[in-house]
DNA sequence: GCCTCGGAAGTC
DNA sequence: CTGGGACTTCCGAGGC
């Protein structure tokens, strides 16, 4: 009996395997139903091939240089190649082969063989997981038809019902059909690949795991875990004691039994994952089916020829891989979307939940943990489950599961892909599709060492010091994708030889390349770019919809899903314009951003020639003074003032000056839109650093590139700068020369507490096997602050992760190099260091001055008289 | 004190 | 062996 269902991928595997002698290849789908329950698909019936063809003929020639035979009888290489016809392959039409292949993991191998015998090979490094997606043109959520070889526990009745054979019958029949036994899923169906459909995406009820390891920093030993689950908005929580061998087992039972589909923790790829994997070798060796039993996480049967799969991997020292779930580390999520100063979850907690002390508590010495553990058992494990509550909080506050699994569903790939891999791998299943279809060969990625000759940017206008009142600020819509449409920029397009050339070309401002003219031919990556701006359209109208008949769940699926298309158009650019990407040529890169320059730099020339003065430009924006009398008021008066309307005047010239610029230079291809009109600007004199009061649409401070947003900067400095920032815009420059006077000396009279004093960086760093102790040796030179603080953490037994933000307070920096200690606070709640107030002074100074200067104060006169400075002796 | 360099973190 | 890019500012170390 069939069973059909609506599913979501999360992540796709391959094996192989023989049926009556004949090499097969089935595929594994990890899914998770709309309805809740797990399942695995067995998908049969595609055969992994790739494409070859001999450069030394083209398709009008029949003549053969190389021999097909020959091919045919390689032992990777599975029946006749069959003829594809003619395929586009760098702006020459050639004559194509499918190759067969018996097994996907020999693909490298007989990829070098045949490209020794001189074939060219293409579409021969993509993932047959993902060929099945792009063959049958498919996304994540589909819908499955196939028979139901196992239904366990969570499975509907009725699935149960069809399915009632026992596990030895139900092992028999997975075998059958190419899996490798029960794998730990609710049910498992076969089907083949015409048996799946593509479905409108829903919101998938996934199911996630946070664990949490407590170690001893004597022995590395783990001394507890705890583990919460959260399936249907409900949790359950668990806890692990005893030796550690029971530990890891109590966690991998939960895992395979409880199912999850993602596995999530607080920096559990640098810190509990290797960990896990460390102590487990420690007891078992080399023993896989031992190791297995520790910590056997891949959702696959737990057997020995699993193995391999079923213990998670670090690929390339970076991702980890746990085959059919996702490992989604919430502190890299939170590091990517809050941007936070510092980095430990006590910090992040307190930064997302600043009113719930429950959530941050600091209860335990986690630099004594082995002392705590023996003194205090049940509170360590308390604050163990807390740090794994805490993670799901995380997850669950910044959205992260439904932003991949919008962005897997606008790319078309599987949750796993959109969750973990980089923005080739998206933009491969959109562009490797359509090239199918196309008749355009899919060349390799490119390898060998990357570009040296860079490619020129964005334009960046000068910026003048000072004020300027009353600014309408105007976009590029989506700058470069509209470029790469309207000239039909791609490497489909790009005109290689010059007898090819055609009136119709497009043709660069600078660097006179050629691309097809689109009546003639429409590139791939244009033809994407349209659809994807199209698309993102419906999604905004779709989400004003169900906002307006409160449909909530639409609102947010369809808000995630544009919000997806706009992250997936603008990885396009950055794709094309690098030295690796299969579709890639370095001229795509240059044209794009030569269009954009020569676009903006011909309005700022034609605003110029009328007098319009252009304040700034970066890349894609352009600053300009709106023509308002100088009396105009660039504060808001209060509402019963005179000057009221002046202002209110001020602001209706800046508006339809801004509105009329827009339309003025909008074009076809590249739409220039008024985005914000302020009523004051100011900058120091510095490109990207500027601060504007917005008064249109919504009335805000802006501020870029200065310290206030710089994590690296310290509190004590973003605040004062933020303050003086807003007395100047509103005209009070001589009160916020004051307001620094007196922060500065307040600081020089150590009023003011060390915890906005602590500055921040990213340090890198590597585990060295060797010696067995971090090492810093990529940094050419290790005396640099961060690095110290970083290496006095690990002296005190606190984690460290490569890339991690170290926190210190400069404590002398009279000498050379300069003294510091790192901020333990958070953590261990210790005492904080003596900070060096000259130090402090004097880089508040500096910071301030620059910008106080404009008003002809400078960094010394900030230092200097005021008259505070006799109140303590100094 | 001046300069160069390596490095991190911003803007777009 | 592993990948979006360029443009920009500022900080600290270390040489002279």
């Amino acid at each position: 009996m069939l069973w059909e269902e609506e599913m979501c991928i999360i992540s796709g595997d391959n094996r192989s395997w023989q049926d009556e002698n004949s090499p097969k290849t089935v595929i594994e789908l990890w899914c998770r139903a709309k309805s809740g329950h797990s399942v695995l698909v067995l998908v049969n019936g595609l055969r992994p091939y790739l494409e070859i063809f001999d450069p030394n003929i083209s398709p009008d020639l029949t003549e053969k240089n190389l021999s097909l035979d020959f091919v045919e009888k390689m032992k990777e290489v599975d029946g006749p190649p069959k003829s594809v016809g003619n395929k586009l392959f760098e702006g020459e039409m050639k004559e194509f082969w499918r190759i067969y292949v018996c097994e996907t993991w020999s693909v490298p191998k007989l990829r070098d063989k045949l490209k020794k015998l001189g074939w060219i090979v293409t579409s021969a490094d993509i993932n047959f997981a993902q060929r099945l997606l792009l063959d049958c043109d498919l996304g994540p959520h589909i819908k499955v038809k196939g028979s139901v070889l196992w239904a366990d526990k969570r499975s509907p009745e009725e699935a149960k019902n069809i399915n009632n054979s026992n596990s030895q019958i139900a092992n028999q029949n997975i075998k059958k059909v190419g899996g490798s036994g029960i794998y730990p899923v609710d049910m498992i169906i076969s089907c083949t690949f015409d048996c799946l459909e593509k479905t409108l995406p829903f919101p998938t009820p996934f199911v996630t795991f946070s664990f949490d390891l407590e170690t001893s920093i004597k022995t590395n030993e783990i001394l507890c875990a705890a583990a919460v689950i959260q399936r249907d908005n409900e949790r359950s929580e668990h806890t692990f004691t005893g030796d550690e061998e029971n530990i890891m087992k109590g966690l991998t039972n939960l895992i395979r039994y409880e199912d999850p589909d993602i596995i999530t923790g607080y920096n559990i790829d640098n810190f509990d994952l290797p960990r896990m994997k460390e102590r487990a070798e420690e007891i078992y060796g080399k023993q896989k089916m031992k190791l297995s039993q520790l910590n056997g996480w891949g959702r696959v049967p737990l057997i020995e020829n699993e193995t391999k799969r079923l213990l998670p991997e670090r690929r390339q020292n970076r991702v980890w891989r746990i085959p059919g779930r996702i490992p989604l580390d919430a502190w890299w999520q939170a590091r990517q979307t809050l941007r936070p100063q510092r980095e430990s979850l006590r910090y992040v907690s307190q930064l997302l939940w600043p009113d719930d002390e429950e959530m941050h508590k600091l209860d335990i010495d986690s630099s004594q943990m082995d002392r705590e553990w023996e003194e205090r058992p049940e509170e360590v494990l308390e604050y163990c489950v807390r740090d794994t509550i805490i993670p799901i909080d995380i997850l669950n506050k910044l959205q992260s599961i439904g932003r991949k699994e919008a962005l897997a569903s606008v790319s078309m790939t599987t949750v796993d892909i959109a969750a973990t891999a980089t923005t080739s791998w998206w933009i491969d299943s959109l562009v490797i599709r359509l090239a199918d279809r196309s008749g355009i060969a899919i060349p390799m990625t490119k390898s060998g060492p990357r570009r040296r000759d860079q490619i020129a940017g964005g334009y960046v206008h000068e910026v003048e010091a000072g004020m300027r009142p009353w600014i309408a600020v105007l976009d590029f819509k989506s700058m470069y994708p509209s470029i790469m449409i309207s000239n039909n920029i791609c490497s489909t397009t790009l005109v290689r030889n010059e007898k090819d050339n055609s009136e119709e070309d497009n043709i660069s401002p600078i660097t006179n390349t050629r691309y097809i003219s689109s009546h003639t031919r429409k590139g791939l990556v244009p033809q994407l770019l349209e659809h994807l701006m199209q698309s993102r359209d419906l999604h905004k109208a779709a989400y004003k919809k169900a906002n307006e008949e409160g449909n909530e769940e639409q609102s947010f699926l369809q808000d995630q899903l544009q919000y997806a298309v706009k992250i997936l158009m603008n990885s396009f650019y950055g794709v094309f314009a690098s030295s690796f990407y299969r579709f890639t040529d370095k001229k795509l890169g240059a044209s794009i951003t030569e269009w954009a320059r020569h676009n903006i730099k011909e309005i700022i020339r034609q605003l110029d020639d009328e007098g319009k003065h252009v304040v700034y430009s970066d890349t894609d924006s352009i600053f300009v003074q709106a023509p308002v009398s100088n009396e105009a008021p660039t504060s808001r008066p209060k509402s019963n003032d005179l000057s009221i309307d002046s202002w209110k005047n001020a602001k209706a010239t800046t508006l339809d000056f801004g509105k009329k610029l827009a339309t003025r230079f909008s074009k076809e291809g590249a739409e220039l839109e008024f985005e914000t009109a302020l009523s004051a600007f100011f900058s120091h004199g510095a490109k990207k650093r500027y601060v504007g009061r917005v008064v249109w649409p919504r009335e805000e401070l802006l501020i870029r590139g200065y310290e206030v947003r710089r994590t690296d900067s310290f509190e004590l400095l973003r605040e004062t700068m933020k303050e003086m920032f807003e007395l100047i815009l509103d005209d009070q420059s001589w009160s916020s020369v004051e307001m620094t006077k007196t922060v500065i000396d307040d600081v020089k009279s150590k009023k003011i507490p060390a915890s906005k004093l602590v500055i921040s960086r990213s340090c890198k760093g590597r585990w060295d096997n060797k010696n067995s102790k971090w090492s810093f040796d990529m940094y050419s030179n290790e005396n640099l602050p961060y690095v110290r603080a970083a290496k006095d953490r690990i002296k005190l037994g606190l984690s460290f992760t490569p890339g991690m933000k170290v926190g210190y307070i400069v404590t002398d920096a009279s000498s050379s190099p300069m003294k510091v200690e790192p901020w333990l606070v958070d953590e261990l709640g210790t005492k904080p260091p003596e900070y060096d107030s000259e130090y402090y002074a004097k880089r508040l100074a500096k910071a301030l001055g620059r910008i106080t200067e404009a008003f002809n104060w400078s960094e010394k006169e900030l230092l200097s008289g005021s008259r505070q400075k006799k109140l303590f002796d100094f």
